[in-house]
DNA sequence: TGCCAGGCCCTCTTTAGGGCCTT
């Protein structure tokens, strides 16, 4: 392993909050070390309840799909096992660090791993892009994709590649040597006007 | 019955409101 690794995940779920009831419904990450996708994992996972037409349509997965499943318990436990005790990464990361903290205590699982957010990194990298959601930013980078959206993997691979866009763009912008996980999840916090006089101050 | 996410971030701000993001 290099001295940077990082597990990128994203979470497809009923809806929007696990304290109405929501439940996830599908998971995908990447592990990514030197620069690059080192591995994957992907699963269904049955909620144990009907989704509605809108996640279906939204998702393209189907209750169908779900009914075949492996419950979600049994999905997390793998999950668990796969994030280790890596550094998280999700676009706009408090949605999934809620589900997977949710999902783990289900479990009997405490999360340890520490959370950055590649929406919040975006929103200041980026401040020129029409908007931040994940799709917008992949076209405005030119970031390749097979065209699919709104499936756990193949967003977190998105999620991946644009992570590491933005990495090697403020390095070269800023003349950096070395981009850490600690650097990036700061400036997630950073004032907008201020990313600048941080990257300068910070990037060693 | 009717309610219903929540954190970030800007501004006509802090005794608040509303858009942006995630499903």
């Amino acid at each position: 392993m290099g001295n940077f690794t990082a597990v990128i995940i994203d979470f497809e779920t009923t809806g929007l909050s696990p304290n109405m009831g929501d439940r996830t419904i599908e998971v995908g990450a990447v592990l990514i070390d030197n620069n690059r996708i080192v591995d994957k994992f992907q699963s269904l996972m049955n909620p144990g309840m009907r989704i509605s037409t809108f996640i279906e349509e939204y998702t393209g997965i189907t209750n169908k799909m779900l009914s075949t499943a492996a419950p979600v318990k049994d999905v997390m436990k793998n999950l668990a096992r796969f994030i280790h005790q890596h550094h998280l990464v999700a676009h706009n990361a408090s949605f999934d660090c809620k589900f997977l903290d949710a999902e783990l205590a289900r479990i009997s699982h405490k999360r340890k791993n520490d959370f950055a957010c590649s929406l919040l990194s975006a929103r200041r990298i980026y401040q020129d892009a029409p908007n931040h959601k994940l799709e917008t930013l992949v076209r405005y980078k030119n970031i390749k994709t097979d065209g699919t959206y709104h499936r756990a993997l193949a967003d977190a691979e998105m999620t991946a590649h644009l992570w590491l866009r933005m990495m090697a763009d403020i390095k070269s912008e800023y003349g950096l040597k070395n981009v850490t996980f600690q650097l990036m999840q700061q400036l997630g916090k950073v004032p907008k006007k201020k990313v600048g006089e941080f990257l300068k101050k910070n990037g060693a």
